[in-house]
DNA sequence: CTGCTTGCAAAGTGTTTGCAGGCCC
DNA sequence: GGGCCTGCAAACACTTTGCAAGCAG
């Protein structure tokens, strides 16, 4: 759990094309965000990456990450997910032969460990929601809770 | 959608058997606090209640509405669900014929607006991940998130 | 009476915003 | 060089906590 089947990140000098395509400068705080974004698997939270953007571009603002990973977002670079209890976490959103491989989240109530859920699970689900209630589910926003294989 | 079938709410009397069952105090602020939640369908933030609460209890402080939701929650009276953006709702544990009857919520990123999604949807799924990722989810604490009809 | 609960105020956490200056393009 | 982006500080929304007084059981 947790290690998704061979997946693809989109890339450093991806996202930067994806900037300069959307008439977004590439400045110093968004390659030091992305990078750390890069070289994670992990979803990373504002501050922990606030304070790795710091090694990267020296001086940079909280603000500044945040801003940044606002407009990261809006532009589907990067993937963002509500977790009960501490903010949002990131991460770059994940692509499959270049097309977005969404997935969702798992997160442990007991001990707050995050899972990936890959996105085959929800697809049933996005369905039946959209026939039955015309509500079209974002699957790779959601963030399921419940309790872990290892707290039970 | 929103109006979930036939649900009956545990009511007034019942929440307090449930306090005194867990050697819990029944106060005026609690008592505030389960009648305002017990009088609306809907879901409502931490503040509504504060304010709501301040008719039936005056003088009832932010601090103490938030201790006795944490209390409530606990002992399963009432459940929380995180909302994107803008903090905690909460509402009366819906029971249908004497247990509990979980449903989830979907959230619109775009108005906002909150849905009930009924148990049904999400049977198979807590199934499905259970069996293949030992994880269990909680669905009552679900909150999926995505457009609804009147947005797309 | 005992000690759980409350009111109050203050701090804490996570995020956003107004503004002047700076750097990307 | 024009205007988006940044740094700064302050504000912001939401929630929690320490403490002394109050009330439920």
């Amino acid at each position: 759990m947790g290690s998704a089947p061979r997946r693809r990140e989109i890339g450093l000098s991806g996202a930067v094309d994806l900037l300069r395509q959307h008439q977004q400068r590439v400045t110093p705080a968004r390659i030091a965000v992305l990078k750390v974004l890069n070289e994670t698997a992990d979803h990373l939270g504002a501050a922990e990456i606030v304070s790795q953007a710091e090694i990267r571009a020296p001086g940079v603002h909280r603000a500044t990450v945040y801003r940044a990973l606002s407009t990261l977002c809006e532009l589907g670079i990067v993937t963002h997910t509500h977790v009960a209890g501490s903010g949002s976490v990131y991460h770059i959103t994940p692509t499959v032969d270049g097309t977005h491989h969404a997935h969702s989240h798992l997160q442990c109530t007991s001990c707050g460990a995050l899972f990936d859920l890959p996105a085959e699970f929800l697809l049933p689900l996005v369905r039946t929601v959209e026939r039955d209630l015309g509500f079209r589910l974002e699957p790779q926003h959601a963030a399921l809770v419940g309790i872990c294989s290892d707290c039970r």
